[in-house]
DNA sequence: GTCTATAGTTAGATAGAC
DNA sequence: GTCTATCTAACTATAGAC
C-alpha cells in the first residue's frame, strides 16, 4: 500500500492530521482543542490519529511546524526579490492581506506561543519561541543586507510591531488596525535610509 | 459577622478570591487553571468558593476587573503628572520594571485577551477587549493633550508595541527585549514635536 | 494499518451536614 | 456562611478485533 512503502512519517493522513491540527488549533486553542476536534477536521477516525501521534502534545508540535513550513515557504517567495527592503514590504502586506484571519484568531504562530508558555514542562514553549526565531532571524538578515547599523533591534521591533497589532485586531475584533498599523510600518520602511 | 454586613458581593474573601484568581490565571492561563488552584492560592476551601462564583467564567471575569483596576491604580498616579508626555514615560517605565514578570508569563490582560479570543461564546472575550480599550483611550487622551493630529493612531501605535514586546519577551524568554524596546519608545516620544 | 469500545483520570458543579 | 463528599461530564489514551 502506497502509505506503508512511504512509512507513517509522511503518510497522506498524517500530513492532513498535521494541517488539520494547525488549523483548528489556531482557531480553538491548543487547550480547548481535542482529539477529536482535528480528528473530525482531518476526516480520520478518533483511535486512528493514535498511530500517528502518540499524544496530543505531538499533535500541537506538528501544529507549530506546520506554521513553520508556511512561514518558511512564504520567505522563500520573498527571497526572489532582490531588493530586501521590497522582501520586508512584502512581508507587511502578506500579513495585512491575513487581517481578518488575524482580527478574529490573532497570529496563528504568536497565539499558541503565548498559549504555551503559560506550561512549565513539555518543552513546547521552547518550540514555539524557535518558530518566532525564525521569523526574527529572516527579518534581521533583510535589514543587515540594507546596511542598518542594528539589524535586530529593528528585526524586534518590526516583528513585535506585527505581534502587537494582530492581538490588538483580535482583541478588538478590527481587522482595520492591520491595516491602519500597516501602512505606518511601510512608510517607516521607506523613512530609513539605504547604506 | 463582618463578612455578612458587607454581603457577598464585597466580602474580603471574595476579594482574597479575585486577587488569586488574577494571579494564578496570569500564571497558568485561564484553561489550565482549576477552581482547586485559585481556592488554594486564596486559602479558601474549593466548595466555599462557589458561594462567592457561580461558575468557573465569574472567576475569570473577575480576574479581568482585577487587571483593569490594576490598570486604573496606575493611570491614577500617572495622571497627578501634569505633562502629559510625562504621564506616558511613566507607562513606559512601569512596563520595563515588570519585565522579569512579561518575560515569563506575558502581560496579563493580553494574554488573556487571546485566550478567551479562541472562544465563540460566553462573551469573555469582549470584556478582555474593554479592559485592552480602558487602556487604549487613557493613552489617546494623553497624545491628545500633546497636540498630536491623530491621537488614536498613535495609541495602537505604543500599545500595540507594548503587547508585541511583552509576546517576545515572553516567547523568547528575555526580559532584555522589554529594556531595548522600552528605550527606543521613550526616545520615539522624545522625538514628537509638542503643539 | 484501521477502527471501535472502553478504561482511567480529571475537573466543574451540587447536595446537604454543620 | 462554611465546608466535605460526591455526582456527572469530558477527554486522553489504550486494548484488541479486524
Amino acid at each position: 500500500m502506497k502509505e506503508s512503502a512511504r512509512g507513517r512519517a509522511s503518510s497522506a493522513k498524517r500530513q492532513r492530521l498535521m494541517r488539520a491540527a494547525a488549523e483548528v488549533v489556531h482557531r480553538q486553542g491548543a487547550e480547548r482543542t481535542t482529539i477529536a476536534d482535528i480528528a473530525r477536521a482531518a476526516e480520520v477516525p478518533v483511535g486512528n490519529v493514535y498511530y500517528y501521534f502518540k499524544t496530543k502534545d505531538e499533535l500541537v508540535a506538528a501544529a507549530l511546524s506546520e506554521h513553520a513550513r508556511q512561514l518558511e515557504l512564504l520567505t522563500g517567495r520573498l527571497d526572489r526579490l532582490t531588493d530586501p527592503r521590497a522582501r520586508l514590504k512584502g512581508l507587511i502586506e502578506a500579513w495585512v492581506s491575513q487581517r481578518d484571519l488575524a482580527a478574529r484568531y490573532g497570529c496563528p504562530t504568536g497565539t499558541l506561543a503565548v498559549e504555551l508558555d503559560k506550561r512549565d514542562e513539555g518543552g513546547l514553549d521552547v518550540e514555539a519561541g524557535r518558530v518566532i526565531r525564525l521569523l526574527l532571524t529572516w527579518v534581521e538578515r533583510q535589514f543587515h543586507e540594507l546596511g542598518q547599523p542594528e539589524p535586530d533591534g529593528l528585526a524586534l521591533t518590526l516583528v513585535g510591531a506585527y505581534q502587537g497589532m494582530s492581538l490588538l485586531a483580535n482583541a478588538l475584533r478590527d481587522p482595520g488596525v492591520m491595516e491602519r498599523e500597516g501602512a505606518r510600518l511601510l512608510a517607516w520602511l521607506d523613512s530609513l535610509e539605504a547604506a
